[in-house]
DNA sequence: AGCACGCCGACT
DNA sequence: GTCGGCGTGCTC
C-alpha cells in the first residue's frame, strides 16, 4: 500500500466536514491553498485546510492547484475557522465568501502571520466630527489600514476620498473581479497601504502594523444574507485582538453591545464634539392621526420650513404589526418577554415572537379600558396624498431606496433630489448632508417603538439621531408620538446618548437580551407540516438536553417551518453546534433542514 | 449545494 | 410496456 500525503479540502457547501484527497507526486500544496478537486462527479474549487500522511485507500487525487501558493496564511486560516465556528457556517462557505476571486496566472505574494502580542482597546468615535477624526487617524497611521463599510456605495465614496493619501485597494464587489484580485495582491505585497471594502474584505492581508476601521458599526447591513452569518463588528473585534491592530469604530449611535464594552472599560470612547443640534420636539398624537398624518405642530413646522425655502424630510415606517390604544397610547406587551405583541389582523391574535404565547386580540385596552384599539398605518403613499392636498405648490417626492432597485430607483432618487418635501423610509436620509434640512418629521414613529423585536428601540434611536444630525441648527425635528416621555425621545431631545444606553442596557439586563445573553435562532423546515414539527421537536429536545434556555418553537409558513429561539452565554455557538451535530447553515437531517442563525439582527 | 438513484402516474 | 415526476441521500 502506498503511503502518500492526504490533503483535507473544504468546499463551498453546507457540509461541516472536510473531504480527503491524495496529493499527486507532481503537486505541492500547503494549508490555505486553493485547489481543484473532484467531488460528486464534477471538479470543484476548494481550499486545503490540512495535510496528513495516510494510506491512499478509497481516496481520489487532487485535480490541480488553482494558485501557486496559499491565499491564506496560517493566521488567516485559523481566523476563518474561528468565524466558521462562531457563525455555525461551514469553513468552506466562509472561505468562499471571504476570499477574492481566483485569477489564473496571477502571482501569489506570501501572506503574513499575525503577531497580536499587544491587544489594543477598540476606539469609539461618536461625535459630529467622527469621520474627520478617523480620517486624521488613518493619515497619521504608519502601517496598513483596512476600512470596512456596510454597503458598496459607501465603500466607493471612501475609496475615492482616501485616494488622496496614496493607492487604495478596493476589495468590495463593486469592482471587476480582476481588479479586486489585484487589489488583494497589492496589499499582500505591500504595494498598497489602504484597503477599502465590505464584509468580503474581512480576511484581507494588511501590512503590519494594521489598523482596522468599521464604518457605522451599528448598521444591520454589516450582517448581510449569506454565509458566514456573523456581524462584521464581531469579526473585526476578534481580528484586531489577534493581529494586535487598532480598531476604530466611528458611529453616531453605536450598538448597545459596543456601548456596553465602553461602559466596562473594554472600549475607549474618544472625547465627543457634540456639534450643532436642532430643536427637537414631540407632537402629541393622542386622539389624532385619524384623517390627517400631520399634527398641527408638524403641519406648522413644515409650512415654516417651506416658506423659508428649506427642505423637509418626512419619515414614515413600513406597516405596523402591533396593536395600540388610541386613547392612552398603551401597547399590549408580552408579560414574559417584555416586547410588544405582534398583531395579526387576519387571525385577530396577539402573538409574541419570542415565547410561543398567542392570544385572541382584545376588544378593549388592558390599561385604560378604552375601546379604540388599532394597528394604524400611515404608509408613504397615504402621507404623500394628504400632503399634496395641503401643500399643492410644493414639489413632493417619495423615496424608499430599500424597497426597489435599478432604473425605478434612479428615477425616484432624481425626483427626490429636487423635491421640497421628501417622504421616505430610513434610507431616504442618505439624500441629505449633515445640518442641511429645515425640518425632519416623524409621522408615526410609535410603530418603530412597537415592533415586536427587542432591537426596535435601538433602531428607532439610531434613526432619530441620524435625522437630527441632518437638520440645520436653526431647523427642527418634530416627532409625532403618544409616548412623549419615552427614553428614546428624551435622549434625542437632549442630545444625550448616555441617557438612551443607560435605559436600554437596564432593559436588556432585566430581560436577558444581548449583550448580557446571546441569542440563536434555529429554523427547522420539513416537506410536510408533520415532518417539520417532528424535526423541530427533535431540535428542541436536543437543545434542552444541552441545558440551554430554549423557547417553544413557533410555526411559520403554515407549519412547514418552525422557529426556535435559544438563549445562552458567549459559548452559545459551540453548544448549539454540538447539540445539533454537523450543524451547518442548512444541515439536512433525514427529511428536513436545519438553519442556524447566531445573533439574529431582525 | 448539485447530482444520481429511487419508486409511482400518463404517454408513444 | 417506457418517460419522468421530485423525494432522499451522498459527495473524499
Amino acid at each position: 500500500m502506498n503511503r502518500t500525503q492526504i490533503a483535507e479540502v473544504v468546499f463551498d457547501l453546507p457540509v461541516a466536514h472536510p473531504f480527503s484527497y491524495s496529493v499527486p507526486p507532481h503537486l505541492t500544496v500547503v494549508p490555505g491553498q486553493r485547489v481543484q478537486a473532484p467531488l460528486g462527479g464534477a471538479v470543484r474549487p476548494g481550499v486545503v485546510v490540512g495535510l496528513r500522511a495516510l494510506d491512499t485507500a478509497g481516496v481520489k487525487p487532487l485535480a490541480a492547484a488553482l494558485e501557486p501558493g496559499p491565499i491564506m496564511s496560517r493566521s488567516q486560516l485559523d481566523f476563518a475557522r474561528w468565524i466558521s465556528a462562531e457563525s455555525c457556517s461551514s469553513l468552506g462557505s466562509t472561505s468562499a465568501a471571504l476570499l477574492p476571486p481566483v485569477l489564473p496566472g496571477e502571482p501569489m505574494p506570501s501572506a503574513c502571520e499575525w503577531s497580536g502580542n499587544r491587544a489594543e482597546t477598540p476606539e469609539l468615535f461618536v461625535g459630529a466630527d467622527r469621520l474627520a477624526r478617523v480620517r486624521r487617524e488613518i493619515e497619521a497611521h504608519a502601517g496598513g489600514v483596512l476600512l470596512l463599510t456596510a454597503d458598496i456605495a459607501t465603500a466607493a465614496d471612501w475609496a475615492a476620498s482616501l485616494s488622496a493619501l496614496g493607492p487604495v485597494a478596493r476589495l468590495d464587489s463593486g469592482i471587476a473581479d480582476r481588479d479586486r484580485r489585484r487589489a488583494w495582491n497589492a496589499l499582500a505585497a505591500g504595494a498598497a497601504r489602504l484597503a477599502v471594502g465590505t464584509r468580503s474584505a474581512l480576511l484581507a492581508p494588511i501590512p503590519p502594523p494594521a489598523m482596522l476601521v468599521l464604518i457605522d458599526e451599528h448598521e444591520a447591513a454589516h450582517k448581510p444574507p449569506g454565509a458566514p452569518r456573523i456581524h462584521s463588528r464581531d469579526v473585526v473585534l476578534r481580528r484586531a485582538a489577534l493581529e494586535g491592530a487598532r480598531l476604530l469604530l466611528p458611529s453616531a449611535t453605536p450598538s448597545v453591545e459596543i456601548w456596553w464594552l465602553a461602559d466596562g472599560g473594554r472600549a475607549r470612547l474618544h472625547p465627543v464634539d457634540p456639534g450643532s443640534w436642532p430643536a427637537v420636539s414631540v407632537a402629541d398624537t393622542r386622539g389624532m392621526l385619524r384623517a390627517d398624518p400631520l399634527t398641527p405642530a408638524l403641519g406648522r413646522a413644515a409650512y415654516d420650513a417651506l416658506a423659508r425655502g428649506r427642505r423637509v424630510c418626512l419619515l414614515v415606517s413600513r406597516l405596523s404589526s402591533a396593536l395600540a390604544c388610541d386613547d392612552c397610547g398603551s401597547v399590549p406587551r408580552c408579560p414574559e418577554c417584555g416586547i410588544a405583541l405582534a398583531f395579526s389582523r387576519v387571525e385577530k391574535t396577539l402573538a409574541c415572537r419570542f415565547c410561543a404565547r398567542r392570544d385572541a386580540a382584545p376588544d378593549t385596552c388592558g390599561a385604560c379600558g378604552g375601546r379604540r384599539l388599532s394597528a394604524f398605518g400611515w404608509g408613504a403613499e397615504r402621507v404623500e396624498h394628504a400632503l399634496r392636498r395641503r401643500f399643492p405648490r410644493a414639489r413632493i417626492a417619495r423615496y424608499d431606496p430599500d424597497a426597489m432597485r435599478g432604473a425605478r430607483l434612479a428615477k425616484q432618487r432624481q425626483e427626490a433630489t429636487g423635491a421640497d418635501i421628501v417622504i421616505g423610509t430610513r434610507g431616504a436620509l442618505r439624500l441629505f448632508e449633515p445640518a442641511s434640512l429645515g425640518l425632519a418629521g416623524f409621522v408615526t414613529p410609535d410603530q418603530f417603538l412597537r415592533v415586536a423585536d427587542f432591537r426596535a428601540s435601538e433602531r428607532a434611536f439610531a434613526l432619530m439621531w441620524a435625522a437630527a444630525e441632518r437638520v440645520r441648527p436653526d431647523g427642527q425635528v418634530v416627532i409625532q408620538s403618544q409616548h412623549h416621555d419615552h427614553y428614546i425621545l428624551r435622549a434625542v431631545i437632549d442630545q444625550d446618548r448616555a441617557e438612551f444606553y443607560k435605559h436600554e442596557l437596564r432593559f436588556r439586563a432585566e430581560s436577558g437580551y444581548p449583550p448580557f445573553r446571546r441569542l440563536c435562532r434555529v429554523t427547522a423546515r420539513g416537506r410536510s407540516a408533520s415532518a417539520a414539527r417532528a424535526l423541530a421537536d427533535t431540535c428542541v429536545g436536543r437543545l434542552r438536553d444541552a441545558r440551554l434556555t430554549v423557547y417553544p418553537a413557533i410555526a411559520e409558513r403554515r407549519g412547514l417551518a418552525w422557529r426556535i429561539l435559544v438563549k445562552g452565554r458567549a459559548d452559545l455557538p459551540a453548544h448549539v453546534s454540538r447539540a445539533l451535530e454537523d450543524g451547518g447553515p442548512a444541515d439536512r437531517r433525514g427529511r428536513g433542514m436545519i438553519e442556524i442563525e447566531m445573533d439574529p439582527v431582525d
